[in-house]
DNA sequence: CGCGAAAGAAACGCTTGCGTAACGATCCGC
DNA sequence: GCGGATCGTTACGCAAGCGTTTCTTTCGCG
C-alpha cells in the first residue's frame, strides 16, 4: 500500500500531529533533535557522532549537544567503541523506544482522524 | 481516501521528512513554532495571540516570541485589530505560504518514496 | 467619567542551542 | 615508537527560548 497524500492532507497531518505533540509533551525537541532520534531508532546501528553529523549535514558539536540533551532525558545512551576507542557508539534505550512508539501512535491516530 | 498508516510507515515518514527538512533549511524551527505556523495557515482566521496560546496550551509570551521570530523571518505578519485595538490579528504572508507549500511538497515526496 | 478587566508586549534572570576554534585521546603507517 | 590524521568533546561568545512578573493600551460597564 503506497502512501499517497494530497497537499492539504500532508500539511493537515503535520498540523494535527505537531499540535497534539506540543500539547502532550512539554519537552520541545527541535526538528534536528527529532531527526537524530528517529534516525537512531529507525536505521540499523552502529551510529556514530561523525556519521550522524554527515547524515544531517550539520557539525559534530551539534550532534554532541543533541546527545547530551536527549541523554539527560533518557532517550539515548552513549558508549565507547571497544574496537576503536576514538569512536562513540550511540545506543538506544527502553525509554527512547517507548517515546517513539507513543509518537508513532499519535501520528497514526491523527492520520485516521484526518479524513474520516 | 482515508489515511491509514502502519507504525513503521508513520515513523518512517516522519524520519525522512525531518531529515530532508533539516538538510534543506538551516532555520531550525522548534516544534512549537511549526505548530503555530501551520495553525495560522490551515485554520480560518482571525488568529490572536490569546487564541493561539489557548490552542497550543502555552503562555502568551511564548506566542509573542514565536511571532517575533517568524515575523523576522518573514513567515507571518501582525496588525492591530481596528475593531478592538487591544487585539492583534496575525496575518499570513506570501513568503510563509510559499514556505509551507514547499514543506508540503517535501512530505508528499517522502511519502511517495516511503513505500514504492 | 472612572475603574477594573483584558490583550499583548516588555523586562528579568536563566537555560539551551549555535558556529568556530582549540583540545585530549586514540589509531595507524612508516 | 613517533608523527600526523581522526574522533569526539570542550570552551567561548553570542543569539534565542523559557516562565514569571510587570507594564501599557484599550475596552466596557456602572
Amino acid at each position: 500500500m503506497p502512501i499517497e497524500l494530497t497537499p492539504s492532507q500532508a500539511l493537515g497531518l503535520w498540523h494535527s500531529v505537531s499540535l497534539a505533540q506540543v500539547r502532550v509533551d512539554s519537552r520541545d525537541l527541535t526538528l534536528r533533535q527529532l531527526a537524530i532520534l528517529l534516525h537512531i531508532y529507525l536505521v540499523p546501528p552502529p551510529h556514530t557522532v561523525r556519521g550522524l553529523a554527515a547524515t544531517l549535514g550539520v557539525t559534530k558539536p551539534v550532534i554532541t549537544r543533541a546527545l547530551d540533551t536527549m541523554g539527560a532525558l533518557g532517550l539515548v545512551d552513549r558508549a565507547r567503541d571497544d574496537r576503536d576507542r576514538r569512536n562513540v557508539v550511540i545506543k538506544r534505550t527502553v525509554e527512547g523506544a517507548l517515546y517513539l512508539e507513543k509518537f508513532g501512535d499519535l501520528i497514526i491516530d491523527q492520520g485516521r482522524k484526518q479524513l474520516k
